[in-house]
DNA sequence: CTGAAAGCGCTTACAG
DNA sequence: CTGAAAGCGCTTACAG
C-alpha cells in the first residue's frame, strides 16, 4: 500500500512539462509560454501546445514554479468582519489559492491606527499582493496606503469601487431595489428600513436604493419608518425595537443585512408578532443566519465564496502582471446576486 | 520602488542554505540534516550549524522544499460546523501553514454517506494528511477509513480520543466542571443543564461533568433540571423554553456550548427575567457569539486557534515522518482551557 | 558522521 | 516567433 498511494497522491497529473513539449513537438520553453499566456507565440504553435496539454490533462507543478519565481503571497487584511462572512470567503479564496499556488497571509487590523502596521507586516511576510474585503475597502486612508506602497490590490465588496484599485462586487444598489420592488408587488405599503453601518459604502447604497423605490413606487417615507443600525444582531435588537415600539406598525422591514434582520425578527417575537402572518422581515447577504432563524429568512444572495474566488484570480493576475512588467489594468468585476425567498416574507394581510 | 521593493519581499531572511553552510563551515547537506531533525549528525556539527542559522536568522524556503519532495498538502474534512468555529480553526491553521509550507485543502462532507467521496476527493487533490474538526472527529466510520486508508491524520476537540489516532483536544470534563463549582461557589443550588448534541463526545463528558459535580456538591439533580439540546441556537431556545416553563425556576444553567446559552438567554428575557440578577446563564467554548449577545456570557474559553496550531505542526510531523519512513507515533496534545467570567453570570440573590 | 553530485519542474536571460 | 542552457534552493541516493 505504502508505494501504491504514492502513485496517486499527486493528483492525476503526474505529466511534467517535458511531456506536454515532447507531445506538442516544441520545447519546454514553448510550453512554459503558453502556460503564462505569453503573446509571443503563434496561434499554430499555442494550438498544438494547447492540445497537448489536454490530452495529457497537464497541470503546472505550483511548487517547482513557486520555487523559481518566489512564492505567490497573498494577503487578506480582515477587519472583524462576521465571522460567517470571512469564513466563506477564506473557503472561497483557499480553493483558488491551491489550484494557483498562492499562500494565503492573514493579517487582522481592527483600529485605523493599527492599518499601516498590519500592511507593513503583510509586506514583510511575503505578501506579494493585497485583498480587502469590507469594512477596511471603504477606508480611504487604507486605500491611499496601499496605493503609496503600489502593492497590488483588490477591493471585495465596496459599494462604490475607486477607478485606481480593482474590485469585486455586487450591485447592491439593484439588489436593494429589487427586493423592494418585491416587497411592493407583495403589496406592502408602508414598509420600514434598518441601515447598515453608515461608513459602509454598501449601506449607503442599500438606503438609497430603499428611498428610491419608496419614491418610483409613489410611497412616502415618514421619518420614523428609518431606524440607524451597525450591520449587528444588537443593533437590529435596538432598530426593530424602535421601529415597532408604537401602535402604527409597518408591515415589513427590510434590514440591510440579515444579522439585523434576524434582531428584528426576535423582537418581533417578544411582541407576540408572527412572522410573516403580521409583519414581513427581509435581510440582505444570505449569511448562515439567515437560515438560521426561525423563520428563515428572505434576503438578497451575495455569492461571497465566487467573489473570493473572483478576487484571488484578480490578484494572482495583478502579481504576475507586475512582476513581468506589464500594465496590469484595473478591472472592476461586478457578480450576479439572486434574490431569496423564503418564509420571512409574505403577502400583506388584505 | 519597484526593485527597492523586491529586496523586503521575501521576509527578512534571504539567506540560504549555502550562506549558512559557509558560516558553519560545512556542507549544505549537513545544514539540511539539522534542519530535519536527522539524527546522524554530532552534537558538535549540530551546535555550530544552529548557531549560523541563528545569526543569518534563516528560514527554509518552502517553496524550494516543495519543489523536491513535494507540496505538503493538508486535507481539512470539515462537516458543517458552527462558520465561528471553522473560522477561527482556519485562521490558526493557515498561520502555521505558512509557515511550514503546507498547503490547506478543504473538503466540505455533510452526511455519513459522503464521506468515503470525501476523504478519496481530498486525496485526489493532493492531501498527504488528514485534520479531522469536530463532528467528524467522533465518527467512527470516518475514523475507520482513515485507518484503512493508512494516511496520517489528526482528530480535533473530540471528548474521546483514541489510541490508534493523534488527537488535539482541551480536557472538556475538568473545563464543565471547574463551571460547576464556580457557579456553585456563587451559591447557586438549583442549576439547570442544556445538553449537546448527543452524537458529540465533548457533550456527553460535560453533561457527566455536570452530574459529578452536583453530586460532589451533594445537591440533587431533578430530571425537569436537564434539557437535551444540539449545540445550536434553535435547540438551546427550545430548551429554555421548557426549562423555565414552571413556576419553579433554577437559579442558573449550565448551556453545553456559548450558541445555546445565547438562545437560552434570548428565552430569558423574552420572560422578563434579567441576566445574572434573576438567573445566571453560562456557555462553553467562548465563541463570538459569547461575546455578542447582551450581556456577554461566562463561559469556558477553548483555544481554537493555538489547537489548530498544534494539529498543523502535528499532521506535518506525521507526514513527514511517513515519507522518511519513520514510525511517526500517535500523540495526543492536551491544550489549557480558561474559565471566562462575563456579565451573564452573578451570586445568587440571598 | 559527513559531503559531492545530480535532479525536482519550472522559468529567466540569452541567442537566433 | 522559438529554443538550448543555466539556475531557483533544496533534498535524495550514493559514497566514503
Amino acid at each position: 500500500m505504502t508505494t501504491a498511494t504514492k502513485k496517486t497522491e499527486r493528483s492525476q497529473s503526474s505529466a511534467t512539462i517535458y511531456d506536454v513539449a515532447r507531445v506538442a513537438g516544441v520545447s519546454a520553453m514553448t510550453v512554459s509560454r503558453v502556460m503564462n499566456g505569453n503573446a509571443h507565440v503563434s496561434d499554430i504553435t499555442r494550438g498544438k501546445v494547447m492540445a497537448a496539454i489536454e490530452s495529457l490533462n497537464y497541470q503546472v507543478n505550483t511548487a517547482a514554479r513557486a520555487a523559481r519565481v518566489g512564492t505567490l503571497g497573498i494577503g487578506l487584511l480582515y477587519s472583524n468582519p462576521s465571522s460567517a462572512y470571512l469564513n466563506t470567503f477564506l473557503v472561497g479564496a483557499m480553493d483558488r489559492c491551491s489550484q494557483t499556488g498562492g499562500q494565503l497571509i492573514l493579517e487582522r487590523c481592527d483600529d485605523l491606527r493599527s492599518q499601516r502596521a498590519a500592511i507593513a507586516k503583510l509586506i514583510a511576510n511575503g505578501a506579494d499582493g493585497i485583498l480587502v474585503p469590507p469594512p477596511l475597502c471603504d477606508s480611504k486612508s487604507a486605500l491611499k496606503q496601499l496605493d503609496q506602497i503600489g502593492i497590488p490590490s483588490v477591493a471585495i465588496a465596496t459599494g462604490r469601487p475607486v477607478p485606481t484599485m480593482s474590485a469585486v462586487r455586487i450591485d447592491d444598489y439593484a439588489g436593494a431595489r429589487d427586493m423592494m420592488r418585491y416587497l411592493i408587488s407583495l403589496g406592502h405599503k408602508d414598509i420600514a428600513f434598518i441601515q447598515g453601518d453608515p461608513k459602509h459604502t454598501p449601506a449607503q447604497i442599500r438606503y438609497k436604493a430603499y428611498m428610491d423605490a419608496m419614491e418610483e413606487a409613489g410611497l412616502p417615507v415618514k421619518p420614523e419608518r428609518v431606524a440607524p443600525g451597525l450591520f449587528t444582531y444588537r443593533s437590529g435588537l435596538d432598530a426593530a425595537r424602535q421601529l415597532l415600539a408604537k401602535k402604527s406598525k409597518p408591515t415589513a422591514i427590510f434590514a440591510a443585512n440579515d444579522d439585523m434582520a434576524a434582531g428584528a425578527v426576535a423582537v418581533a417575537h417578544g411582541l407576540h408578532l408572527d412572522v410573516p402572518k403580521d409583519i414581513t422581515i427581509c435581510g440582505f447577504d444570505d449569511t448562515p443566519v439567515a437560515t438560521t432563524v426561525w423563520p428563515e429568512l428572505t434576503t438578497i444572495h451575495q455569492p461571497i465564496e465566487d467573489m473570493a474566488r473572483a478576487a484571488v484570480d484578480l490578484i494572482v493576475e495583478l502579481i504576475r502582471n507586475r512582476r513581468t512588467g506589464e500594465v496590469g489594468g484595473v478591472q472592476h468585476k461586478l457578480l450576479p446576486y439572486t434574490l431569496v425567498t423564503r418564509e420571512s416574507s409574505g403577502a400583506i394581510a388584505s
